[in-house]
DNA sequence: CATATACTGTACATCGTGTCCAGTAATTCG
DNA sequence: CGAATTACTGGACACGATGTACAGTATATG
């Protein structure tokens, strides 16, 4: 069923319903009912379980690139998966529904959000990145303008932004 | 009609339909969907209408104030007026109406970052503003975090993000 | 006075959600 | 082997929201 709802929204369904989901992954709907308890539920499951090999941050010289290649992975993933499609469609009803939103934040920002949190960490330690810093700051103006692109669509969503970012972002980070 | 929405929306629901907002302004429900075409479109339209008139940015000293001010000035928007729920709504609704999303953004959106081009490239003409900046990225890393914050709630919508925002991104824009 | 415009209120079709229930198939366990 | 648990089916239903249709009323305009 996490399958069948992943293609969905692939397929390009933003608005992707219980019936949906039950008749792409054939059962029936009371079925999905049994486990899930909405759609959103469904599909942010399946965003979860697509995605958790994507946290670790690969090994990098530098702090600056370790965040480039950090960002940039998260890019592609929204770029070229259903990822972005999913996110967007969570994020809507997470405004309606607290329970995604609680979980959207705990599940998938925060564990993002860590992550870098350590990259900068290391880079203290190394003597490349600012000690003092308000780290979650800096997380929402690394993060932000991905996701802002994402739900407003006012700017394409290129492969170059993460570049972009650090080139607004790095001077205030760097030691 | 706009102002029986926009308190619709104050007092705390963000999943406001016609019936509500038809009930709220005393009129019928024939008599919306006479002049707009949703719900969402009666909540743009109020949203717009209170708020075409914090689109200038009050004169400072420096760039860098006036960035803080104009900044500041949304936060207070979005954190103590009803502004703040009305965008998380249509922000929601926008990831389903695609006539939402271009309204919000080129109604939204684009005049206040054009507010922001202003600023910016005045302040490059004082020699206060790096030249040969890409504006969008700089807007991006500068609006973002707001929206991040505003639709994920996953930190507090404070007063002091402003500064917050600007000690991070502000030494890559300063010339 | 006649007409156009705005509004009313109900009724209706439609869709998606979430629950309920009786019945079936398969698996597990005594 | 037989009994009970577990998973699933599919149809029915109540509910709420959306959007449209229509016949009728009030009001202002000319």
């Amino acid at each position: 069923m996490l399958d069948a709802a992943a293609d969905l929204v692939l397929a390009g369904g933003v608005g992707v319903g219980i019936d949906a989901i039950a008749a792409s992954a054939g059962v029936s709907r009371t079925t999905v009912y049994k486990w899930w308890p909405s759609a959103a539920a469904v599909l942010l499951e399946g965003l979860l379980e697509r995605t958790h090999d994507t946290l670790e941050s690969p090994p990098a010289a530098t702090t600056r690139e370790a965040l480039g290649e950090y960002l940039g992975k998260l890019v592609a993933l929204v770029r070229d998966t259903p990822v972005g499609a999913l996110l967007r469609g969570l994020t809507a009803a997470s405004v309606t529904d607290p329970v995604v939103g609680h979980a959207l934040v705990d599940d998938w920002l925060a564990p993002r959000r860590i992550a870098v949190v350590e990259l900068l960490a290391e880079g203290t330690r190394k003597g490349e990145v600012r000690a003092g810093l308000n780290y979650d700051s800096v997380i929402d103006a690394l993060f932000a303008p991905i996701y802002y692109r994402l739900m407003y669509e006012h700017q394409p969503l290129t492969a170059q932004l993460p570049a972009e970012i650090l080139a607004v972002c790095w001077p205030g980070v760097a030691a």
